[in-house]
DNA sequence: ATGGCCTCGGTTCGAGGA
């Protein structure tokens, strides 16, 4: 069993690439984040065509998510019901007895900033509820963009990026909050490679630098963890023409 | 030293992303 999590920014724009990568890699689950698509507009066809269910809530122009899923879902909630909020940014689901939850964690934008607020007190809200969510769901796993770079390793530059948003220590204490639950970072649950990251900026050729940070992960509760036997960033989809600036991340489950 | 790109909505620039 594969998950997956791919933040599109856009899949109005990136449809054609999550097609062609689900083509090549057909993963049992693909969370997305940031489809900036009305659930008017969602290409529902073209993607039960590709052979996966979705599930998805979006708004106008910013956020969204989607599950899409070669196995029933059921049980679909969408956003945190502990967390009053417009912005449509988390979506869950039951698969193969497996409490998915897909989530795009605010930006931040800068440490102190009224947008950081809301990103601590949305990861405050989220810590509380999936607490709950564990005691009713012991097979859980958090898919998503955090946002949060969880320790310098996942930086390419950690002096230039100390204390900044996506590195601050409260966005990391908030991170280790949630392994507090007893999630487990699935990419580091093996060995890895150095410098490996998720997301690139657009600018200054950072891509092709590798000025990179790991900002996209797989959180698996401990029933989870034990049955996962791999887990990769695949940097294909960012070497595409018109790419999104994240890159899919993939966690391989035994059966 | 600064900002350098991409997407959207809606016009040809501003907001937001990270």
């Amino acid at each position: 069993m594969k998950l997956a999590t791919w933040n599109v920014n856009s899949l109005k724009v990136r449809l054609p690439q999550v097609l062609q990568w689900l083509e090549s890699s057909p993963v049992d689950v693909l969370c997305l984040q940031e489809t900036k698509l009305t659930d008017d507009k969602f290409p529902m066809a073209e993607i039960e065509a590709a052979g996966y269910q979705v599930a998805f809530t979006g708004q106008k122009t910013y956020n969204g998510v989607a599950i899409l899923s070669r196995h029933p879902m059921t049980d679909v909630v969408k956003n945190n019901p502990l967390f009053e909020d417009e912005q449509q940014r988390i979506i869950s689901a039951t698969i193969e007895g497996i409490r998915i939850v897909c989530a795009y964690v605010p930006n931040g934008q800068a440490v102190g900033s009224d947008k950081y607020d809301y990103k601590l007190r949305w990861l405050d809200a989220l810590a509380r509820w999936l607490s709950d969510e564990l005691k009713a769901a012991p097979a859980l796993a958090l898919l998503g963009d955090y946002n949060i770079a969880p320790a310098d390793a996942d930086v390419h530059d950690p002096a230039a990026w100390a204390g900044q948003v996506l590195c601050s220590d409260a966005e990391r204490a908030a991170f280790e909050r949630l392994v507090a639950l007893g999630l487990k970072d699935a990419f580091r649950l093996f060995a890895q490679a150095d410098k490996l990251y998720s997301w690139w900026d657009y600018r200054q050729m950072a891509f092709r630098r590798n000025m990179g940070l790991r900002i996209d992960h797989i959180l698996l509760s401990p029933p989870l963890a034990a049955r996962c036997t791999g887990c990769e960033i695949d940097k294909l989809p960012r070497k595409w023409e018109q790419p999104s600036d994240h890159t899919p991340v993939v966690a391989t489950l035994a059966t």
